[in-house]
RNA sequence: UGGGCCGUCGACUAAUGGUAGGUCAAGUGCCUUUGGAGCACUUUGUCUAGGUUCGAAUCCUAGCGGCCCAGCCA
């Protein structure tokens, strides 16, 4: 069973397959498949694909596969494989064929044999280059190869010792009998085969000839009798192609859908970018939280629900669009909300002393884990004489609508006492180093005195002699461009890259009860944000990534206030 | 410039010839022991011009705008 899909509206796509269904076309079946090439890691952007492929045939009761497109043995790696298995599973969908286009390249080579034979595939001597000059252009036809009308023995004989490895790459290609007029490119006698002397990661050096794409997919699908084989607009010209490969072999007739790719504000959804990015060491790999990538996500503490409920709500269509990052980050806020545990950390400490409080006492603060869900219980937080706070809920000169603490003023302290701010000590510098207070015993748990005087702020704190040291990774997005691809004259999209992108925190303090966190562990800590335990963390020094921080409606307050100076 | 595809609030997406609706964002208010969450409310839209029709976002025509295609990549 595949991961529940929330009531969606339509979409094309859907239409489709009950109008399929409707006329019986397939018998009542649906038939999917996510087809990645195992050349890079998966990003958000597959995540939009895997949940129409599974998400569809799942709807109808049916089928979804996971094939690997691996005819391009140059740049595919079992690496690429097994994470690619590892994401898929993780967002929660569970494929029922497991197959390569690899698997099927006897196959594809015997059908070769036969267009050959009937007149309809040729072997072409000519280079590269030259097969790019006669392609002709946009707006001129192509030209026929001289090699076009070679005898069907010849061919065959040709192919045969293509495939024997006699001939280097390179030098000749099968090519499909179609069209060079045609105002489809695709169609001008698109090239079925090239040498390629290059091990493969599953057939290893049994061939040294490989299937392009459009020669393999359509036929690939149809092998498997995929009913709906949905792919990215940028395919759309390729479509003729994919039905004539299967109108002339006469094979299960599967169906090319294009839909559009999602593109991000901020973000760029590229693998040939993102491998630029984890080769030139822009990032710290793969998975690197400011990565789209599905292991760069999950790192940074978002979960498979959210990345699910986001696929489904952007929807699906063939416009050329952006969603922007906010929709993404609301659909973490939405899941985090409701099941991560809250916490009290502070990440840039401000000694608070509250002098009237006994100089050795601690008490233990009954604190609630989730208020949106009261089975998550409470926890025991310590509280002392000396605490951090954070140091922007302090300002000597507080500004219009700030309601934090400031000399004379009385805040909460969450879960704990009320506090009044009485003196403040500096450093040389003149920042504030310190910040005394008094508390109002009366107010313990953070209730409401008895003479029911009200505080405008409720602000968080750990007890100083109680928290544990803490790293906190803060990232930002890793473009500073909503189109990243956007970028001034001879300058490519890394001059777009947010230097700002990661700040480290490295001594920010935690309340104790987290010092065991388990990795990818996710907590919200309270007023900031979300947070999750990296992977990569110390045993009892964890490292915690922030996964999106919290709305701060002060911070849209302050940016007014500093917009209209 | 040949071919293909696409134009609906700021963003994304519904309405399938019959009330232009939803989500995100933005804003306002309520509530609040997270300036969180929640709740209520509000603003803004059918690319343009013609046509067909009782009636057009939807059908037709012509413009305009955007994206994709000239890999032996996928």
């Amino acid at each position: 069973m595949n991961a529940s899909a929330e009531p969606r509206p339509s979409n094309f796509i859907r239409d489709i397959i009950l109008d399929d269904l409707k006329t019986n076309k397939y018998a009542g079946r649906v038939q999917t498949r996510f087809p990645p090439e195992p050349n890079g890691y998966l990003h958000i952007g597959h995540a939009k694909a895997i949940c129409l492929d599974f998400g569809l045939a799942d709807e109808f009761g049916g089928k979804t596969n996971l094939r690997f497109d691996d005819t391009n043995p140059s740049k595919e790696e079992t690496e690429y494989v097994d994470s690619i298995m590892e994401d898929v599973k993780w967002l929660g969908f569970h494929w029922d064929g497991l197959f390569y286009a690899s698997d099927y390249f006897d196959q594809l080579h015997e059908w070769a044999v036969q267009l050959i034979k009937a007149g309809k595939a040729y072997v072409d001597d000519l280079s590269a280059d030259e097969i790019r000059k006669y392609r002709g252009t946009l707006t001129e036809p192509g030209k026929n190869s001289p090699y076009r009308d070679r005898p069907v023995d010849e061919n065959l004989d040709l192919f045969a010792r293509m495939k024997a490895g006699e001939f280097p790459d390179g030098s000749r290609v099968l090519r499909a009998k179609i069209d060079m007029a045609s105002p489809n490119l695709n169609m001008r006698d698109p090239v079925m085969y090239r040498i390629l002397h290059a091990s493969h990661h599953r057939t290893g050096d049994k061939w040294c000839i490989y299937p392009m794409y459009d020669y393999a997919h359509g036929q690939s699908d149809s092998l498997e009798k995929i009913t709906h084989s949905m792919c990215t607009l940028e395919f759309e010209d390729h479509r003729p192609l994919y039905s004539w490969f299967i109108q002339q072999l006469g094979i299960f007739p599967s169906q090319q859908i294009e839909f559009d790719r999602l593109n991000l504000t901020y973000t760029l959804l590229s693998k040939r970018k993102l491998l630029q990015l984890v080769q030139n060491k822009q990032v710290s790999g793969w998975d690197d939280p400011r990565m789209p990538t599905i292991c760069g996500i999950r790192r940074r503490g978002y979960t498979p629900e959210a990345i699910r409920n986001f696929c489904g709500a952007i929807g699906v269509s063939k416009t050329n669009g952006s969603i922007e990052l906010a929709m993404l980050e609301h659909f973490v806020r939405e899941d985090l909300n409701r099941h991560a545990l809250r916490v009290m950390a502070v990440l840039r400490p401000l000694k608070v002393v509250i002098d009237n409080y006994p100089e050795n006492q601690v008490e233990e603060m009954d604190a609630v884990n989730n208020p949106e869900e009261p089975a998550a219980g409470s926890r025991k937080v310590p509280f002392s004489r000396v605490l951090y706070i954070e140091q922007d809920d302090f300002r000597e000169e507080p500004p219009p609508k700030y309601f934090r603490l400031s000399p004379g003023r009385e805040v909460r302290l969450r879960y704990a006492y009320f506090i009044t701010c009485t003196s403040v000590v500096k450093n040389e510098k003149g920042e504030v180093v310190e910040v005394h207070c008094t508390y109002d015993p009366a107010t313990r748990g953070g209730n409401t005195p008895p003479d029911g005087r009200k505080v405008k702020s409720t602000i968080h704190w750990v007890s100083a002699a109680h928290a544990i040291d803490v790293e906190v990774r803060l990232y930002d997005n890793l473009f500073t461009k909503e189109d990243p691809g956007q970028t001034e004259e001879g300058k490519d999209f890394t001059s777009n890259l947010n230097p700002n992108s990661l700040e480290v925190v490295s001594h920010a303090k935690l309340e104790p009860s987290l010092a065991a966190a388990p990795a990818g562990s996710r907590y919200q800590f309270e007023r900031l944000g979300y947070f999750c335990v990296d992977p990569g963390s110390a045993p009892g020094k964890p490292v915690f990534n922030r996964t999106v921080a919290l709305k701060d409606a002060w911070a849209r307050v302050e940016k007014k206030q500093s917009g209209k100076p």
